[in-house]
DNA sequence: ATAAATCATAAAATCGATTTTATTGGACAT
DNA sequence: ATGTCCAATAAAATCGATTTTATGATTTAT
């Protein structure tokens, strides 16, 4: 079994370590959207006891990974058509504030980390999915990283997890895409080095959206 | 001691109680930003065991209102003027889309709403200030509330509530002030009945700023 | 036969005690 | 004196057991 030993669980605390197995479990889709999420269960999964539990699906709920009934316990946030399109159009949207206003600070140590994270990431392509997700992730928070506003990142953050899972999901269905995709990243970075804030909001935008388009007939 | 007693609490499970009493409590500074939140402590004041109170701590990370240490525990969300300038910012812009959302899909219900919850608001002013203030976070919410996006509501809700936390905060320090603030809630209504996004939404940012300005004052 | 009520079971919520981890103050060596 | 190490204390994290609450099946009354 591979669950007690999923990517870099097992940490300090057990409380850690129940949350990022949970929200692997889920962002992948081993714990199926609407899934009754029974403490007994995932105790006997995770091999401890109930309140590390408890305190790491509290902490998804944040994420909305979770949702929380009173007295009725826990289960895995619910997918849907609307609530895709919903995060989609608000990546566009939250990410265009951030994108702009990187852009507005840009500067030197900036540029050279998106360059940086942009070639690790390609790089990674070949390497085990996982490492390459983890990458990507870094990647699109780096493009936006530069607008000095965390609240706003965290909130991107979030959505680009609630997104994927939908990514993952999808992906039970049908192999990969294989897109242009390495391409658009790249066309990506050329505006932002040019500094060319209406050129990388445009190719960002698309790139999320085309993404989405071919996500959303897997869906359902 | 009305802390036992506060607001809305000792509802259904204990962790609910605690999750909006230690809310209330942060929201409204009497945990003061940035203290330390000892489970024992709490458990004598909130009068009961240290599992749903780390619960409740859990939850009000997702708030952004406790801030969790691994293995060295919880403690009050620090705030800064940046984080309020933020915060501010970041209102105005996502608000601003939801406001443009709203008017977007414009109906007479959803005018009828706003119109009575302004109502409320308004005839409870005389009221006590607590009930206010749920009032008025009604009557915001509702200004933006026919975006049809759930998460970018839920998203503004949060910076409300992390917004408000300022407010209360200064307020220490000052008589709550005595602004023209219901003039400009009414001149919002009346933009919004019109359709008008431009006007609504550039008197709700400078209604929103305005009264940052004020509040920054008394901050630090 | 249908609806309400009751009971039995399963699960969630909570508690008290234990274990693990951080923090503090002081002893020792340099 | 100053910095390092160790012991004692305080706090956080966790566990196992208990209590409370929901759920589903069965009975009873209309």
């Amino acid at each position: 079994m591979s669950i007690g030993s999923t990517s870099s669980a097992m940490e300090s605390s057990a409380t850690k370590g129940a949350y990022l197995t949970l929200r692997d479990l889920i962002l992948t889709g081993e714990l199926a959207p609407g899934e009754k999420l029974k403490i007994d269960n995932l105790r006997k999964i995770l091999g401890m006891g109930a309140a590390p539990i408890r305190e790491a699906l509290s902490l998804l709920t944040s994420d909305q990974l979770v949702v929380r009934q009173d007295q009725r316990g826990f289960r895995a946030a619910e997918t849907s058509i609307e609530n895709f399109q919903e995060i989609l159009e608000l990546r566009c949207q939250l990410e265009s504030i951030a994108l702009r206003q990187s852009i507005e600070n840009t500067s030197d140590a900036w540029i050279e980390e998106v360059v940086l994270s942009h070639h690790r990431m390609t790089r990674a392509e070949v390497d085990p999915k996982k490492n390459f997700e983890i990458l990507h992730k870094a990647f699109h928070l780096k493009l936006i990283g530069n607008c000095n506003s965390p609240v706003l990142l965290g909130f991107c953050s979030q959505l680009y997890d609630l997104n994927i899972r939908y990514r993952y999901i999808a992906s039970r269905a049908i192999a990969y895409e294989a897109r242009m995709v390495r391409d658009e990243h790249q066309c990506i970075v050329d505006a932002v080095i040019e500094g060319d804030f209406n050129k990388a909001n445009q190719l960002l935008c698309e790139h999320y959206k085309t993404t989405g388009a071919f996500v959303i007939k897997y869906i359902e």
